[in-house]
DNA sequence: TGTACATCAGTGAACGCGCGTTCACTGATGTAC
DNA sequence: TGTACATCAGTGAACGCGCGTTCACTGATGTAC
């Protein structure tokens, strides 16, 4: 079995080069001669592994799935968003997992703009997160706080901001600490949600 | 001087045709004989007007810039965060701003991907912005309020927030009127700034 | 005002570069007997 | 265990497609006299 092995050894080569490549240079910039070269091998190997850059990024996603599945139902969440700590928990999760498959997100989310399938994820992805929070929101309402807007469109604010400043926090290294970074995105998220501070 | 009139025209019908392919496909996507083509007329006719696909982006940025110069110090201007009122007519202000630019917008951010010069033109207009707001937000803390961060960050989340959530709605048609647009950002922001409901 | 020539905007076929993709070949690993 | 053959992962030069860009040509507009 070395040959498995072997072919096993050079599609994970290929998988950590292109992450390294997208993330020095971008998605949409990067070519299969820059992944194959920065990985080593022969321009011609790749497609013993991949049909193209797209079914690569696939494999990338797919490990993200693989991983996130395993963490999900995580200890320690909190699903009542009356209590900053829930606000907060879920925040700090949602950078964690940022800032760990960041390379992949982007690149996911350049490719979007280029193909029809990828923008299609991304926005299966974003609803995805979406309907998981609705839940946590109804505590507020119930508990008689006023939302900015609906609960959809509340949700969403909620989500543009984490999701750009992250970026932002990512790529321009804003000098803040992961947790001063999570404290300010936790104020402003539980105070824009609720009307009042904590 | 009917050549020159004649130039002219060809080259304002090469900008809008681009301004409508790009909307319809992107700006990556985009190609000069797709941009010739809506316009009607021969491909060798770009060159004649334009060095590429960039500079004719250049050539729309630039026109925003007169543009929006001239509509700038507009009336109505409110600087005092404290107010409400300020905050919502800033947000109303980015929100025309953005719908009537957005096309040219969303081009020069996709064209930030792949191109460094386009990048530090989307950087230098962020930070402009920002400095812009810097001042107003003091107002908030002269009169007592806590910032949710730093005045600059805080400033990057207001931005994160508006900016991604005009696109989500240009795009996906949230169907939110104007008018509930601007009510839904101005109070989260505002909520998010002061921690305190108006 | 008329004529001869120069210049310019526009045309579209042709060219050529860049890069994705293929394919004949190599050497190693696996299989059959 | 050994031998002969089959299969497979990897190689890299070559191929060819797509698209940006060029350029010889056309017809119209401008200029000189």
């Amino acid at each position: 079995m070395k040959r498995k092995e072997r072919a096993a050894e050079t599609e994970a080569a290929l998988k950590n080069a292109a992450k390294r490549v997208f993330a020095e240079r971008g998605y949409l910039n990067t070519k299969i001669t820059d992944i194959t070269a920065e990985a080593g091998r022969a321009a011609g190997s790749f497609y013993n592994h991949f049909a193209g850059k797209e079914e690569l990024l696939e494999a990338l996603l797919a490990d993200i799935s693989a991983h996130s599945d395993e963490a999900a139902s995580a200890s320690g969440h909190k699903s009542d968003f009356t209590d900053p700590e829930a606000v907060r928990w879920h925040l700090a999760y949602y950078v964690r997992f940022y800032r760990e498959y960041a390379v992949t997100m982007r690149a996911v989310q350049q490719a979007a703009l280029v193909s029809e399938s990828f923008a299609e994820k991304v926005a299966a992805f974003g609803t995805a997160e979406m309907s998981d929070i609705l839940g946590h929101v109804k505590y507020l309402t119930d508990a008689g706080y006023e939302l900015p807007a609906s609960p959809e469109v509340s949700i969403r604010m909620m989500y543009a901001l984490s999701d750009t400043f992250l970026q932002m926090w990512q790529q321009q290294s804003l000098d803040l600490s992961d947790e001063e970074l999570i404290e300010a995105l936790t104020r402003f998220v539980y105070r824009g949600l609720t009307g009042s501070d904590y």
